[in-house]
DNA sequence: TGGAATTGATAAACCGGTATAGCTCCCGAA
DNA sequence: TTCGGGAGCTATACCGGTTTATCAATTCCA
């Protein structure tokens, strides 16, 4: 037999189909003496349920979608993302539960996709990444009633489900560790300003700077992209009074801007400190390797799903879980400032 | 009204459900002028498709499933599995087909997952990245009867469709440039054995090398990792004879063995030339920035999608489509030996 | 002009599950 | 002894589409 259904099943076990359906999902119906003869049968058979049907009844897919709404271009340097997505996986997997992904350009794209899933029944929730201030997704998802988590930020307003970590205290960490180093000349080569986390980390520094006798501690917003990391680098090396150390809010900023120090002549760390807010395989390749600021993305990925599952489960409810704060490793590109 | 169904369009056009089914998929059983009038209604209320309804009767799921079988640690760094999957949603989109993606840790597990979409009908057909020898991945598909098209190699005695780029000529394009600046050392630090393009570049190097005279040219397999990369690399260089040019079979692999060269006081390009097999914007990164091998990727996606379409419409026929020879691009890695 | 073929539509079966109303036992309490 | 009630199971409706058998009305052609 090719693919049987619980029709065969219910045949051969010389019961009704609803009975099978009661085994098969253990609800209650059926006797345990019964029920395991119908497993039994179940199992010899290699029946497996066929998704749609299920989702036709039941009115529910076991499907997840997640929409990246970055170019292409910007988003395989980034571990961060294939670490996110394993650890949804493996999330999502206990449940045997699959994930859509899709990677489109823009955020008005990212909400089309949003509606197509919703008015086609494809997913039964979705995962945010990239939250941005005043983010138009938030409403949009609570108008389609789609069940959503917010990876990295508040949902807002006890909008949405969210996972987060606590940035702010991330940034106090670096901080406050080139502090002790001795630097008061910090400079901060941030992302794309519309991103929450961005604002935060921003606001994390500035709140810190005085109590920290930052002489100047200021933030510069790029697109992210390595070469505007590198062009903020240069501008800021060529000041007077340069920074004796930089933060920047990606791993390719980093390196792009190792890569302009180098070229200017400004030894890391003798005359530069240089810390990565996100941690990858990049910042060790290095030379010097990169002290940055590590997180447990697989995990952060994990909760998301659970959460998710959660909010899909019960919608009334809506969790904000913290994630563990990241850690500061310590490797060869901070020093004392001469 | 909520969600509209095909049976409220029908009640609203005052025809019946399969009429209203007919017109809605473009065959002949409605007049067109009746099909013109359910079409606008349709399109008033805003009607969608329900996947699940759909999948069930014309047993089709509108969905296609890419598995990679790698551990995400070594997954997000190359911007080439990112580019590789827009290329595939791009060609998908145009079908309104969706993508379902599964990073898991090896074959085994990854054969599993096959299994599990074929019996659960989650998926229309499956795309393969990654063809080792001897690929046990394809009996499997065939026995499942599971359309499928291999990116990066050919299916093997016209098992499965393929989209393949020549890996072959790829490296004489590398080896004959450097052969014409010069060198005849050439070393060449390949990826895991047992993959199928790592077999046709070793092969193409050997062959090629009487011809342009190289003195030598040794294939050094590895797992791909910037560790192994690394080791080789030092390992190259200290030999009292060492080569004057190391060709890399991946971009890490390259930077890692930049990093080798640079800690050993051996320059870059006056000492040792370096090519990469894969571009990414890691190698733009670089001081010196690494010659390397570009290819389209995100059209290599694309057109493994359409494949894919064309081999899931038709399964008898197997389509073996050649895409453009990846272009050298040279930067500042590589230049006649001293 | 009459029978065959074609067109345009309908009703109903079907896909493979889930959910529910209802039926039959059997047990315990009144 | 009877009746209420729960356990165990069946029959059936249902989810939202697709597909097929059927049929009436029209067109075609000899």
């Amino acid at each position: 037999m090719a693919r049987p259904t619980i029709a065969d099943i219910a045949t051969r076990a010389g019961v009704s189909k609803g009975a099978v359906s009661f085994a098969l999902n253990g609800r209650p119906g059926v006797s345990d003496a019964t029920r395991e003869r119908i497993l039994k049968i179940a199992e010899q058979m290699s029946w497996r349920p066929h998704s749609a049907a299920r989702a036709l009844g039941a009115s529910r897919v076991d499907s997840v979608g997640m929409v990246i709404a970055r170019p292409a271009r910007t988003l395989g340097v980034e571990p961060f993302f294939a670490h996110l997505l394993s650890g949804v996986q493996s999330g999502l997997s206990a449940e045997s539960i699959s994930l859509q992904l899709l990677i489109v350009e823009d955020t008005a794209a990212e909400i089309e996709v949003y509606r197509r899933w919703a008015s086609e029944h494809r997913v039964d929730g979705v995962i945010l990444v990239d939250l941005t201030v005043k983010d138009p997704r938030v409403d949009e998802l609570k108008a389609l009633e789609l069940p959503a988590v917010v990876i990295g930020g508040r949902g807002g307003k006890g909008a949405l489900a969210s996972v987060w970590a606590d940035d702010r205290d991330a940034m106090l960490s670096i901080v406050e560790y080139l502090a002790a180093l001795g630097h008061r000349r910090i400079a901060h080569v941030a992302g794309t300003p519309n991103f929450q986390h961005t604002q935060r980390r921003i606001r994390a520094l500035r709140d810190a700077a005085p109590r920290l006798g930052l002489v100047d501690a200021p933030s510069l917003t790029t697109d992210f992209s390595d070469a505007e990391g590198a062009a903020i680098t240069r501008k800021l090396l060529s000041q007077s009074d340069r920074p004796t150390a930089i933060v920047y809010d990606s791993d390719v900023m980093a390196v792009a801007g190792l890569g302009v120090a180098m070229e200017m002549g400004v030894s890391v760390p003798g005359d530069l400190s240089i810390v990565a807010f996100d941690d990858s395989i990049l910042t060790q390749l290095m030379h010097p390797a990169l002290t940055a600021l590590s997180r447990d993305t697989f995990d952060f990925g994990r909760q998301a799903a659970e959460v998710l599952l959660e909010t899909i489960a019960d919608p009334a409810t809506v969790v904000n879980r913290r994630t563990p704060d990241p850690v500061l490793t310590v490797r060869e590109s901070t020093a004392p400032p001469r």
